[in-house]
DNA sequence: GTTATTGCAAACAATTTGCACCCAC
DNA sequence: GTGGGTGCAAATTGTTTGCAATAAC
């Protein structure tokens, strides 16, 4: 929608492209710290408010709550175990058609899925009895 | 897993079981006073907590970053906008195969998945522009 | 009597908000 | 000079933890 960005926009969306990995806002504002192109922390929330209305990055939540933003990437998807909360990357999924027609049916403009399974992981399986 | 559950959480999944809609953890904590069945918030929290873990309700973040309790009901996703926040249910589910084929190549004991598509809303995307 | 469960209050952590400052145009 | 963007600190919110009191077996 938007097209033109803040500096710190530019900074923060640089920094997530430059990384394959989710990142935490927190991270975030450690990162830049490091990198010396500080940054308060509000202004990485902000940045990333905007940042996720424009459909550029996607953000998901962790077992524990907290967020975490990447760039969108396709179909990256992950058991999560509700035991030890390990977070294991699949690639499978079953899901473009689907949204190709939701797109359609309920004139929504989708910018990015997530499929995410809860469970138990091996380990926790075997723990647990 | 575990087979006895507390008082705590049986008077819990009761409620969770009497909606058929996803509630906080703090709604919980509310709907238990009203019916004069107090408990803890903590309780609710730890109970909540075992309950996850047996894996008889499912637990999903809302866009707020609240978390949201509900028995399990196999594929009801929804659509999520990333400006509003509104929550469109949908009924379509295309990982059922998926879902079984990751249980044995992973071993990991999939209680079950959530399947969200972020985006823009019909509102949303016409206000926009 | 021993062990698990609970309530309360305090602690925590992630996120949001208020407000003064500042920089770009 | 005006307005959006920013930093800082305080406020808010959801959740977790420590601990003493209580209930279950």
């Amino acid at each position: 929608m938007k097209t033109k960005r803040t500096r710190s926009q530019e900074k923060i969306l640089n920094l997530i492209k430059s990384l394959n990995r989710p990142i935490s806002a927190q991270e975030i504002f450690m990162e830049l710290r490091k990198k010396n192109e500080n940054m308060g922390l509000a202004t990485v929330y902000r940045s990333l408010e905007g940042l996720k209305l424009e459909g550029v990055i996607s953000m998901r939540n962790l077992a524990t709550g907290e967020a975490v933003y990447t760039t969108i990437q396709k179909d990256q998807h992950h058991l999560t175990c509700v035991n030890c909360g390990a977070s294991i990357p699949i690639n499978e999924c079953p899901v473009h058609q689907l949204e190709k027609e939701l797109q359609e049916s309920y004139q929504f403009k989708v910018y990015y899925h997530t499929l995410e399974f809860f469970g138990l992981c091996k380990q926790c399986l075997f723990n647990e009895q």
